[in-house]
DNA sequence: ATCTCATTTGGTCATATGGCCGAATTACCA
DNA sequence: TGGTAATTCGGCCATATGACCAAATGAGAT
């Protein structure tokens, strides 16, 4: 693997790992509806706020999602819309998968 | 977070986890384009036998891969083909946020 | 200006991950 | 049946990650 090309991997790459954590997808399925604030993303994941908040760093980070401070509150919006059709797709095979 | 759905994600977040690494990812893309056999995916990522096998395991793991042995060799192909797809995606995002 | 609430940051710990090495396994080929 | 090549497994180490707590920040409200 080239330099170039790893570092477009690890672009990617980053990306995936973001979404890769059982409490971020959460949140970005939620999110998949609408925007939300972080109390209430504290409260689908239901973990500690400091905790919730590195995650929602890392989500930031990878570009899947935008904050939006208004207020006291931070609303956080999907940004990587398509990211909610991979998930079907993947609950498809899910889905497939138990059922055989 | 029920237990249940806590269960779902961490499902569906195996699969983002497994994509997550410039080595598997890459793996993945070449997949993308037909069968390989691990000694080619070994030249594609550039890392020790063991180490390309340990990814392989994880991505058959995760469903996104099947291996089918003939011969000496075996191959591995993508299963879950929308996984292409949504690379795409990323990609279209990744060019739009290098060129802003 | 101060108080207060929502969120972020820093510290620390336990655990998970990725990498290489060397050994074990498996199956073709002589 | 023994040799040889391809792949996987187990062990070890260094580093990354996720969780909580406590403390800091920042913006609206008094």
């Amino acid at each position: 693997m080239t330099a170039a090309k790893d570092q477009n991997m690890a672009a990617r790459a980053e990306i995936f790992k973001a979404l890769g954590h059982p409490a971020r997808l959460a949140m970005v399925v939620a999110l998949g509806d609408g925007e939300r604030c972080v109390c209430e993303l504290q409260e689908i994941v239901g973990s500690d706020m400091s905790t919730v908040s590195k995650h929602l760093t890392v989500l930031r980070h990878a570009g899947l999602v935008d904050a939006d401070k208004r207020g006291k509150q931070v609303f956080y919006a999907l940004r990587l819309r398509c990211a909610v059709e991979f998930l079907h797709c993947v609950d498809r095979a899910l889905a497939e998968r138990s059922r055989s």
